[in-house]
Formats: C-alpha cells, sequence, structure tokens
DNA sequence: TGTACATCAGTGAACGCGCGTTCACTGATGTAC
DNA sequence: TGTACATCAGTGAACGCGCGTTCACTGATGTAC
C-alpha cells in the first residue's frame, strides 16, 4: 500500500480562545470516518487527524488517548439515536401505536445509520466504555419501559413484568437490525415487511 | 508493550507425507485464539504460528492469505454450529416443541461460544466470504424453514410464507443471542427466561 | 546392506507499512505597560 | 500609539511496535540404485 498522503486541506488555525473549536472539528470527522469506511479499526489517529486538516499531535490537545476519542464520539452518536427514538413517540397517545412507532424509528435509524448502530450495539463494549455509556443507554431504556406499562394499563398487553417485556420488545427490535445490518447479502424480503410482521407478531404474542 | 515472545512449545516437525498434519493444527489454534482472545483482530498470523509452535511463514504452506486462514476457521466453526442446531430437532416428532428445541440450541451455542457466533452472524462479512459461507447457510436456514412448514401444515401456526415467518424467527433469537453477547453488562432479566419468553411470544404471535 | 540424492517440512531474517504517542519547537496574537 | 512579552494553537520529526508477507536457506528422511 502506498504511504499515507495528505488528502485534506489543511485547517486554519484558530483564533486565541477559540481552541475548543478544533474539538468539535475532532469529533464531527471522527463520525464522519465511521460512516465512511464502514469499520471502527479504520479510525486512527492519524486518519481523524488528516480528516479535520490537522497533524496528529493535535489531537492530544482535546483527547487524553484514542480511547477517550472514541468515546466522544460514540456519546454523540448516542444522543443522536436516543432523539431520533424519542421523536417518534412524540404526540401518539395509544400505547401500542407509540410502541410500534419506536420500533419501526428504531429499526430504520439502525439501517440508516448502520456503523453507528454496530458500534453502540453490537460491538465488544471496552471496559472503558461501561460506565459512561450504560447512563444513557438506560435512559433510553426508561422510555421504552414506560411505553409498555402504558400498554398494560390499557389492557393491550397481558399484565406481567413491564421490564422483561421491554427486554423481549429490544431483543426483538434489535434482532431484526442487527441481522439485516450483518447479512446484507442474505435473500431477505421485503424491509418494511420484515420489521412491520416482527414488531406485529411480538405485539400479538404480548396480547392477552 | 514488550515483543512478542515466544511462549509456546516448538512443535515437532512431521513427518515426510505427513505435512497436512500442520494445517489442522493451524486451524485449531486459530479457533483457540478466537476463543481466548475474543476478539478476530487479535489473530494475527504470528500468534497462531506461536500457538501452533511453528514460525510464520509455516502458515502459507498451508494458506495463502490470511484471509483464507480466517475463512477456513469460520468453515469449521459454521459446521459445528449447524450441527448442534440439527441435533437439537432430532427425535422430537411435534413440530412446534422442535421449533422451539431449535431456538433454545440456537441461543445456547452462541452464548457458550460467543466469539464464534460474534464472527459468524455479527461481523461485517467481507466480500470474499460471502460466496463460501453462503452455502452452509441456506443449509441450516433450509431445516427452519421445514419446521416452520410443518407448523402450519399441523395447523399450530396460522397458514401464510413459512420464508418470510422463519426470517421472523431468525431474527428473534439472533436478538436474544446478540443483545445478550454485545451487552453482557446490562441488567438482564434470567437468561433462560429471556429465551423461553422471547420463544413463547414469537410462537403465540404465529398462532392462528 | 550401503550410499547418493531428491524431496519435503519447515526456519531465520528481513521488507515496508501504519499505528499510538511523545517531545521539543514555532509563530501568530492578544495584553500590559 | 508603540512595543515587549506571555500564551495559545498548533507543527515536525521521531520512538518503538506488531503486522502480513517474501525469500533464500537447511536439515531430516524416504527412495533408487
Amino acid at each position: 500500500m502506498a504511504h499515507r498522503v495528505r488528502r485534506h486541506a489543511l485547517r486554519h488555525r484558530a483564533r486565541r480562545g477559540d481552541g475548543e473549536l478544533l474539538r468539535d472539528d475532532i469529533l464531527r470527522a471522527t463520525e464522519k470516518l465511521l460512516l465512511r469506511t464502514k469499520d471502527v479499526d479504520a479510525v486512527s489517529i492519524r486518519a481523524v487527524a488528516d480528516e479535520v486538516g490537522v497533524t496528529p499531535p493535535s489531537i492530544y490537545m482535546h483527547f487524553a488517548s484514542k480511547e477517550e476519542l472514541i468515546l466522544g464520539a460514540c456519546q454523540r452518536q448516542f444522543e443522536a439515536f436516543d432523539a431520533v427514538v424519542a421523536h417518534a413517540t412524540e404526540g401518539v397517545s395509544d400505547p401500542v401505536e407509540a410502541l410500534i412507532g419506536m420500533g419501526r424509528a428504531y429499526v430504520r435509524f439502525g439501517l440508516d445509520h448502520p456503523e453507528q448502530y454496530r458500534f453502540l450495539f453490537m460491538s465488544r463494549t471496552p471496559e472503558w466504555a461501561v460506565r459512561d455509556k450504560r447512563v444513557d443507554d438506560l435512559a433510553g431504556f426508561g422510555r421504552l419501559i414506560n411505553v409498555v406499562e402504558r400498554c398494560i394499563a390499557s389492557g393491550a398487553f397481558a399484565p406481567g413484568d413491564a421490564f422483561a417485556m421491554s427486554c423481549g420488545l429490544w431483543t426483538a427490535v434489535h434482532g431484526v437490525t442487527s441481522l439485516l445490518i450483518a447479512n446484507p447479502h442474505f435473500p431477505w424480503p421485503p424491509i418494511d415487511e420484515l420489521v412491520e410482521q416482527g414488531i406485529d407478531v411480538h405485539c400479538r404474542g404480548l396480547r392477552p
């Protein structure tokens, strides 16, 4: 393979006091690389620096190590994912409809941002990421439990452990999303059909 | 980090005509490393050679490249997985029972061999692996379709597209397996419960 | 039975590569006087 | 208003590392005569 050559234009040096601007540029570049390469291992300090238009040591002005950089990008992606799923339930009063909307949004986000999804829910979670990640994780999951409880209260679902049901629902939508991401060459039936059917079957199975 | 040091005993040179023995040793060592390191990226030609007790160039006597080596190990794992799932349906006449048995065996294999499962069903499938892998893949999937068809014929499942139903069932068991593998720190309910509930809910949802 | 030799199963050393990270530096710019 | 200076936002070159892969070789062993 050829030497790594500088591919991107040099970035203008920030004005004094605006050093923090670089931090944002770095995170944005990291996400861009994740999306383009579709491989977290291809995201190197050097590649990120090049994408930003800066030299590698500059990264260390804002992140103590590569781990911290990746963790930072991960956090951002998590927030985006969380926002999309939260948005799906807005203004929907029927709890089953809200649940279905969440499921659709979940799968859609995963398929639209496969590398982000892979990173968030399919990769080995290194020890260092667990603590910080877990907070948001539980926040998004809390929303799910809430909707499931409303489904039970409304009589749409049989009474039972809302937490366990939520785990089941999560595994269901995750199953569709991740299998489609990992196995794009399999002769799947039409995606929308698969999603609708998966959610529908699961909801039918939870009825009284 | 320290220099890689030879950790394993030297292997006895094979007798003339027994050169093929090394091929088997290499594949076994590769699987062992996958299991131990839980990371396909940690499996290097050099690490495999060391595990076998041989020098790196020896690997190239049996595999043209690292890709071929990994592919060989993947094939083996696939066969093991396929055998376990096939075994689960043996001697079970009731089709729903057979399906449940397959599901349990599937999840169990995944949790018992997380790195194999990750490699088979959660990793990016490189272009070169697709063609060879697909054959076994469809073979195992064919077994699933077969059982689903029997479920429909017996009246246990509502009539419908057996292929689409099989896809749905696959995503369901995959969802449980892969989410547990990727997120071991999440406060899951008891695993058996999660598995049983997942399969049960899905089967209920498919009833007439 | 003895010996020369071809073959086979490897070895040892090296190649160039991209990686994370460190360290001494530079040059523009805001600020104090 | 002019100037010395501290600070800030970076740079350039190098470090040691493990990696996949290549190439010329070696030494044991089965075989032909």
